[in-house]
DNA sequence: AAAGTTATCAACCGCTATTCC
DNA sequence: TGGAATAGCGGTTGATAACTT
């Protein structure tokens, strides 16, 4: 049976079916020999009762042979994917079940995009129709301006990472996910490692570990493009800020009170409801799960600088996203809601967020590198030749905001000197950087966008020093324990180059973080959280300092 | 009713890892 | 050991149905 007996059937010959090549001559993609021209497009009936017959009798694989032994003008390719997808057996066709899509969120937020991985979870289900459905999912909820990942989902990980740290994540006692740390040939110390691996499980996006080295690692795992992912440079503007409003939904944007009327999406109640959550989120203070407010204090602390063992965040470290969910956090997420950001969101949104909630970060890590893409290069220019940030860094407790303003600011100014034109270590041209991340304009010219005023509304947030704010319970989790969701444990933490058995440029990653982290995200945030617009200055290289984010929000005062 | 928009699904493409020779 | 073949994965695109204006 021919291709054109197949067309002629179903009348279908697709657009590129017309225009398809010819697709041979050792086409890797497995076409048959001979310059025979491979059929495009939707299958017919008559293919897939071909392709069925052949894999009864010849069993899966070895694909490429399909088209020589059944006389379907199939790549091998094509016909694997048709019968994964489609034609073997025991698979499940219609909608998500409510528990499946439950799953779906849980394992993303393990996992993050690997469809095929979650698929084997998903019984009879592809990792295409998880892929679509994931797509399509955060589409809808960006659209709502929902947050990615239900507050459920976000307590869970954190009540998982918290217990992971309390017992024993830390000090390698109990090496978590060792599946996903398939390998441990890294040259990270161990300490760093399980810090992270505690987490892994916990937060989404942390990511697998691959083979990789320290640089690697932290060129790609922290930094990059995909993990920090700011707003997609495709994405409309005024798409963007029209949507920003309800990343934290339900809280009213100007008073901070849950006003939860202002996310009846009919979407987003479904897909709430597709999961049993009663979306939107109930957001008792009272409630002894304070779940919606778990990853709003994450974030704070995150932002204050103040991290508790036991409000772990992620930390800026985020894998495995497909480029459209960086949409979902949105540009002002920050500025334009209280409402606690889930986990990830809040990690988003405090990178990606400007304080003013008008600046654009994605200039952070547009495409393949990030946060710590400039860190490590930032490093290494500052090793060679301003390394009076070291011993302010190393000592994380004791750097002031002061300290690492000038230092920073000096930084952002140079380094991206020495970067030059036109290529950023971050992949982007200096130019294009800063280019993207002008500021939105404070007077709304987008269509939707909401005024400054609305920037940072729904907490009252208290722009003051860190130490005058956080709580005494919040201190003694700190001091109790190392949080390794903060990068200066990992400076305070003697590494030893296994290699030399030396100290691991530890000055340099001191430099780094010090510097990644420096002045300008605190003066941002905290001229968000005073209502006062901004410039982004310095949010090319994402500078703000772990422990030198003075503006805090203060918890007590959250809804 | 028509045009525009969005959602969904199916398929392709490029890339990488693995296997085979 | 290196290159080709193959398998698999994730991202993206295109077609079309459904919905909205």
């Amino acid at each position: 049976m021919s291709h054109l007996t197949n067309e002629s059937e179903d009348g279908m010959l697709s657009k590129d079916q017309t225009g398809s090549p010819l697709i041979d001559e050792g086409n890797s993609s497995g076409s048959a020999g001979g310059g025979i021209v491979l059929k495009k497009g939707p299958w017919t009936s008559s293919e897939d009762a071909i392709l069925v017959e052949y894999v009864k009798k010849h069993g899966e694989g070895n694909w490429n042979a399909v088209q020589k032994h059944s006389g379907l003008f199939r790549c091998g390719k094509s016909c694997r994917l048709r019968w994964a997808n489609h034609l073997r057996p025991n698979l499940k066709k219609g909608a998500f079940t409510a528990e499946e899509e439950r799953l779906i969120i849980e394992l993303h937020a393990k996992m993050g995009n690997k469809w095929a991985r979650m698929a084997a979870h998903l019984p009879g289900r592809t990792d295409n129709e998880i892929k679509n459905y994931w797509n399509t999912r955060i589409k809808r909820r960006q659209r709502a301006g929902l947050p990615l990942y239900p507050p459920e989902v976000c307590f869970q990980a954190l009540q998982e990472s918290q217990q992971i740290q309390n017992t024993g994540g830390i000090n390698g006692g109990d090496k978590v996910h060792h599946d996903l740390l398939q390998t441990n040939s890294y040259e990270i110390p161990d300490v760093i490692l399980d810090g992270f691996k505690a987490n892994q499980d916990a937060f989404p996006y942390v990511p697998d570990f691959p083979n990789l080295s320290t640089s690697s690692m932290l060129m790609k795992g922290f930094g990059s493009s995909q993990y920090c992912g700011f707003m997609a440079p495709t994405m409309h503007r005024q798409k963007r800020v029209r949507e920003s409003p309800a990343l934290f939904p339900g809280y009213n944007e100007r008073n901070g009170i849950p006003l939860f009327d202002q996310i009846q999406d009919d979407t987003g109640d479904k897909i709430a409801q597709s999961f049993g959550l009663p979306y939107p989120f109930d957001p008792d203070p009272t409630n002894k799960d304070p779940l919606p407010f778990a990853g709003m204090q994450g974030s704070h602390a995150l932002l204050n600088g103040n991290f508790s063992a036991s409000k772990p965040i992620s930390g800026p470290v985020k894998l495995e996203l497909p480029s459209l969910q960086y949409l979902e956090t949105d540009l002002g997420g920050w500025g334009t809601s209280s409402s606690p950001p889930p986990l990830l969101e809040s990690v988003d949104a405090f990178i990606q967020s400007p304080p003013s909630g008008t600046v654009q970060l994605e200039c952070l890590s547009p495409r393949n590198s990030g946060l710590l893409d400039a860190l490590l290069h930032e490093a290494k220019t500052i090793s060679s030749g301003k390394n009076h940030l070291s011993d302010k860094s190393a000592n994380s407790s004791t750097v002031t905001p002061g300290d690492l303003a000038d230092s920073c600011l000096n930084m952002c100014e140079t380094e991206w000197e020495d970067y030059g034109d036109p290529i950023s270590p971050l992949g982007h041209s200096t130019t294009s950087i800063f280019s993207e991340c002008t500021p939105i304009s404070a007077s709304g010219s987008s269509l939707d966008e909401h005024p400054p005023s609305e920037t940072f509304p729904g907490c009252n947030v208290k722009a003051e020093p860190v130490d005058q704010v956080w709580t005494p319970d919040g201190e003694k989790e700190t001091s109790t324990q190392l949080d390794f969701s903060r990068p200066d444990v990992l400076l305070g933490s003697n590494w030893i180059d296994q290699s030399t058995g030396g100290p691991k440029d530890q000055a340099m990653m001191n430099d780094a973080v010090a510097s990644l982290f420096s002045d300008d995200f605190g003066n941002n945030y905290k001229n968000m959280a005073s209502g006062t617009p901004t410039s982004n200055q310095g949010w090319g290289l994402g500078c703000c300092a772990w422990n030198n984010l003075p503006p805090v929000c203060q918890m007590s005062e959250l809804p």
